[in-house]
DNA sequence: ACCATGGATGTTATCGATATCATTTCCTGG
DNA sequence: CCAGGAAATGATATCGATAACATCCATGGT
């Protein structure tokens, strides 16, 4: 069935009946009464590919995040679709694997879909892709991470930052004997920028050389906390604390510790990074870096709202850049030494 | 930048061009190559949107999850991700929040997409959902559970008789004072589906008024759990096992309890449901059920991908219904009375 | 009474691809 | 040596909507 169809049976032409499904066009209202009525009564559904193409606006969003199965960018991806979902914005929602490949490959294959904006969870990209974000006039936004070098929006908060200042707090709360632990990952991921963030803390208090524990590809899990454990007491004995990439990896690591006897924080402390909800109800609940998932995917569809209701003429103004707010917060698995 | 463009810039048909970017399509060697050289030169991207519009194929796969931050509806979304990528499949994933009516207004939506196939997390549909789905002829697949009366094809298990057996084999073990613990859920729903696999297996070997205690409405998290044990000790004391809608509650009964000095299975045992990675860490490792989200993901992208390559006459030939293997697994949280 | 104004509606072209059928060329087997 | 068929390519119509412009009519200010 066809809007002409519809149109047909009425008597009326297919662009009063394309006015009547708009909220702003001017119809009269018996007319729009009558023909939503029609509609309803047949069951018509417009078809948005042709509407798409006419008008040209997809009423698509892309959207890559690393893994849909990491509680923290579901939430993001979560909060994406609802506040785009109440203006008829769809999603089209992609999962890297943390690989910049597929995310570059990805991004072509969604670009055929002629998305209205692209939202990438910044986690380094290839030369390639940035080449082509580069030229597109398409408003690219980062999230996650604030990068050196932004391609055009960013929302997001700097996890080197964040890292460094809960390293930073953990040490002058008497922790001496630091180990991290995290994936093996390149600068400009953000589990790499927060091995940065450790280095930098450690640095500037005078420790040449920080001690550091790798345990394979992003992303680190509570599966992976026996493994970690396993490293770092083969390879940094005598450690106080013990510092997680995330809270997830960190949840593991007290588990493996007290399948070991070790008490938590008494015999070593641990912490993790970014509030999950594991954190909070872990016993002990796990120090780490507050970071709100939801703000982000919140913040970045409002951010993409306002970029699309501007005409195409006045973009782009300057790239925006939203910070995400962090904040430390210590708990019960690494509260500081006693005096 | 069109097709058109790119044939010209070569002095060949717009079809010639198109038949180039198929694998399928007999296009001479040469000119295929000189083609997708001047479409890389140029960066032209195809506008699948046309395409579509022209194919009648989308290359959408409409997905309705009730949530997309649980790990079991993450997972199985990842699961058809992927199997969709290699395929060229988009999935358009939508949240339902665990409501039949936003279900029903989320499928209107996706269906003006014209998706090529339409996966439902089952949880019961409202009347009018079904009725709109009745007439039509896209496959619809029923995932999650298996419906009492399906739309179409099922990709799931029954979790009422999963949650019968795990009781039963707990009152097998020794357990007879046993409470169960979820959501305010309809019957149809999982969860309501769960309890009443509970309710089934209590009357079976003769408990005639199964206790039971309700916290709200889904989803269960393990933030619930200390809220959930409060109502439990005040409603039902006594009890010597209890069992969870799911293992996130489960977990955070278990730390509720930990925090109140009881001891998990010495002093009250505890069960959950759906072999979350967490009922694996925890300590004690959760008695639960296994289920396994990533197949019943991939298994509906097969469904789905089989049913495509038959030619729109063949269908629907009869329902699919496809069973996924559920399993009771006795860990340390319930191991069973000592004697 | 007249024209400007804006609301309601229609007409036509177009968005960018592909389906379908037609055409040409070249090869192969009887 | 020629009919028949496959391979390579092109021409045209079409998918189902909307943009843009045109038209008609009622209303009200002067």
């Amino acid at each position: 069935m066809r809007m002409r169809d519809i149109a047909e049976a009425l008597g009326v032409s297919t662009m009063t009946v394309s006015r009547a499904l708009r909220v702003d066009a001017s119809v009269a209202p018996e007319t729009r009464n009558a023909i939503l009525k029609a509609i309803e009564e047949r069951g018509y559904v417009p078809d948005q590919i042709a509407a798409s193409l006419s008008s040209r606006k997809s009423g698509f969003v892309a959207v890559l995040v690393p893994s849909l199965n990491n509680p923290h960018f579901s939430e993001t991806v979560l909060a994406l679709n609802e506040t785009f979902a109440t203006h008829r914005i769809q999603p089209l929602i992609g999962s890297t694997n943390y690989d910049s490949r597929t995310e570059a490959s990805l991004v072509r294959a969604f670009l055929s879909r002629k998305p209205e904006a692209l939202v990438l969870t910044n986690d380094g990209h290839q030369a390639d892709l940035r080449r082509l974000l580069a030229r597109t006039d398409l408003p690219v936004v980062e999230i996650w991470d604030r990068p050196e070098d932004p391609i055009q929006h960013v929302v997001g908060f700097s996890n080197r930052e964040a890292m460094r200042d809960l390293t930073l707090a953990l040490m002058d709360r008497g922790y001496r004997n630091i180990v991290y632990v995290g994936e093996n990952a390149d600068e400009g991921t953000r589990s790499g920028e927060r091995r940065r963030g450790f280095v930098e803390a450690q640095m500037l208090r005078g420790v040449d050389h920080p001690r550091m524990c790798s345990i394979g590809r992003p992303p680190a899990t509570m599966s992976d906390g026996e493994a970690a454990l396993a490293v770092v007491m083969r390879d940094c004995p005598g450690a106080d604390l013990i510092m997680c990439v995330s809270d997830p990896l960190a949840f593991g690591v007290i588990n493996a510790l007290k399948r070991r006897g070790l008490r938590v924080p008494e015999d070593i402390a641990v912490a993790g990074f970014g509030d999950f909800e594991i954190s909070r109800i872990a016993l002990p609940a796990i120090t780490t870096v507050k970071v709100d998932p939801f703000t982000i995917g919140r913040t970045t569809a409002e951010l993409i709202l306002t970029l699309r209701a501007r005409s195409s003429k006045d973009r782009p103004p300057s790239p925006v850049i939203k910070r995400i707010e962090t904040a430390t917060d210590i708990r019960a698995s690494a509260p500081g030494k006693p005096i």
